[in-house]
DNA sequence: AATAGCATCAACCGCATACAG
DNA sequence: ACTGTATGCGGTTGATGCTAT
């Protein structure tokens, strides 16, 4: 086709940087054409995007941020532009390059060293989900910082897919179940819970005095799992437009929690 | 000084998804 | 419902720089 491929030079770049300024960047295909550059228009938009964008960050990456990619990626896992949106001024790319190279080769030191002192942190344990009766299941933990469950038999939920409340401090969300095999799946779903859960990441000041964590299936239907959470007002200002987003909606309840969970989509 | 091996990072590639017609 | 196009994403590659020998 006659496109350059390589290495962009600082005329091309300052071809694409005085085009976009001019006229944006609305269609991406046209623009190189447009712009007297011989590129495709994905490399262009790569370009402007991990590189020319005026808000873009560059140099090293500070501890702060580098510990914000442990943490997502501990929850995420390689998705790279998810990772990057919470990052302010870095990419995907940047932050995939960052982990391959440092990030995760340090990762693995420090799990050896573990591996070799045992866990330094509380052990964790997932929430195990037994069925009490006919119309309602329990969750317990076998953390000593979360208390028992209770159930109860009535709701008016019963069409919600997915919906977030507050009772007494407590974060509720309401998801269908349908089928015994939905309940192994919710198993996979609830969060680790260990005695660090509700202290780290600055949670401290904002821990209730006691922790409880319930879950109650109604009518075999619809689980309604609460957790102590006392920013909800702030969460549902700022993720309310996420809720069909299981992935983001969990995300951001457990960077605020400052715990990691691995989470299939709703 | 030469060079082999490793590390880094910009860029590419293929696939998935969204959207318009 | 189907098809074509544009865009976005994540995995991979390759050029370059650095370090050890």
């Amino acid at each position: 086709m006659g496109l350059k491929k390589g290495p962009w030079t600082p005329e091309e770049d300052q071809l694409l940087i005085s085009y976009i300024h001019q006229h944006g960047h609305g269609n991406w295909r046209a623009l190189p054409k447009q712009a007297g550059l011989l590129r495709c228009g994905k490399s262009c938009r790569l370009r402007w995007i991990n590189y020319l964008r005026p808000d873009i960050k560059r140099g090293n990456f500070t501890v702060e941020e580098e510990e914000t990619i442990y943490k997502l990626h501990d929850m995420l896992g390689n998705r790279w532009s998810a990772i990057a949106a919470k990052l302010p001024g870095r990419t995907d790319n940047e932050i995939k390059n960052v982990w391959h190279t440092h990030l995760k080769k340090r990762l693995q030191k420090t799990n050896q060293g573990m591996n070799t002192n045992t866990k330094t942190r509380g052990s964790k344990s997932r929430p195990s989900i037994k069925r009490s009766d006919s119309n309602s299941s329990t969750v317990t933990t076998q953390s000593s910082s979360v208390s028992a469950c209770t159930t109860s038999n009535s709701s008016d939920f019963s069409s919600s897919i997915l919906t977030v409340g507050e009772s007494n401090n407590h974060m509720e969300i309401h998801m269908p179940i349908k089928s015994e095999e939905d309940i192994d799946s919710l198993e996979e779903i609830l969060p680790e819970i260990d005695e660090s859960f509700w202290s780290e990441a600055g949670m401290e000041e904002n821990s209730p005095s006691t922790t409880t964590t319930t879950t109650t299936m109604i009518n075999d239907q619809l689980p309604v799992h609460q957790y102590p959470f006392d920013s909800i007002e702030s969460f549902q200002q700022d993720y309310s437009s996420n809720f069909d987003d299981g992935m983001d909606f969990w995300y951001d309840i457990f960077i605020k929690t400052g715990d990691s969970i691995e989470l299939p989509p709703f």
